[in-house]
DNA sequence: GTCTATACCGAGATAGAC
DNA sequence: GTCTATCTCGGTATAGAC
């Protein structure tokens, strides 16, 4: 019993947040997502009370899985290495991010717009990632100045992904990461 | 006769404009966009046939305004100055970006993602800008760089917008403006 | 050309049988 | 716990009087 009921639950966040990302929050009606989670669309509500706590739930699964991606950097020897990692990654995504933009971005963006108690709640998928980055930097031995060169990736991040998926143009995240990753070994 | 349509259909559009801005376009619904404008409802539908091509009308006023910028920085003697009476422009327009984000990357995202006609003609709020940018680069003597000069440019600026408003903080714009008005010194 | 009334549809949400 | 049927509301869009 409390096994399917997680299966579903999952299945529903998952697809929320697929779906989520492919063509907006907003834009993801219950009865998509529902259909495509093979779950009936009454059901949805057993398991949530309403849209927007499903989209909390994105959202936390969302961040849940970036940590993951974080505790794999965090198991690397330096501070610079992490910081690589982390652009790397960004190299890697780089038809995903054309296509669809910025998983963590294009969603906190669309909910901070759409008010509300999901707006507050979607920042942490901006000050998560940049907590890190700045512990990175304050590992590197940047002391007070971490937290605005984090915040220069981060936002270096941002910046690549709006204008290459705006612009639909790949070639964006290539210089950009390129240019950024001289910029970590210039430091 | 022509005269009175002008100010209706203009009405509309800049109400449209204003309201995509602050709540998004898909959000703003054509009832509350007619309220504010001072027109009926359904006359809506004698100045664009559908809420569509209400949008592409605020595309294009939105670029339009965006020129007449471009025109003003134009008269300023060299293309170094004009680049940072670019950059200047986004510290003047911090607190509006915390509020409601970038006027024109908040609009070209959101249409992107919402498919459809609009979604391409959208594209030009991201490349026109990033033209002229290249045009100052090129004029300064940077040649084949200066397209991934105006890239670094707009991409950062976009970046820092997207920051500044999904994590509620106005000195992320402060401080990256600093940092590109340097690297643009620097060049 | 202008406006009112309304059709129509799709969304989120609920009731209640099983 | 699970699912079907249904309600309600708000949105776009249209018909047609003036």
């Amino acid at each position: 019993m409390r096994k399917t009921q997680l299966d579903k639950r999952t299945r529903l966040i998952e697809t929320g947040m697929k779906l989520a990302y492919q063509r907006g929050f907003r834009e993801a009606s219950l009865a998509d997502i529902a259909e495509a989670a093979h779950v009936p669309v009454g059901n949805v509500y057993y398991y949530f009370k309403a849209k927007e706590e499903l989209g909390e739930a994105v959202v936390e699964r969302l961040l849940a899985q970036f940590r993951e991606l974080q505790e794999e950097w965090d198991r690397l020897s330096s501070p610079k290495e992490r910081l690589f990692a982390f652009v790397d990654n960004i190299q890697r995504s780089k038809d995903q991010i054309v296509l669809r933009g910025c998983p963590l971005g294009g969603l906190c963006l669309e909910l901070h717009k759409e008010g509300g108690a999901l707006a507050k709640k979607s920042a942490v998928l901006y000050t998560d990632p940049m907590v890190w980055l700045e512990k990175q930097f304050r590992g590197a031995g940047h002391g007070e100045d971490s937290r605005k060169l984090a915040v220069h990736v981060f936002s270096a991040f941002q910046g690549m992904a709006a204008v290459a998926y705006g612009a639909n143009d790949p070639e964006v995240v290539v210089t950009e990461v390129k240019r950024l990753k001289n910029w970590i070994a210039a430091l």
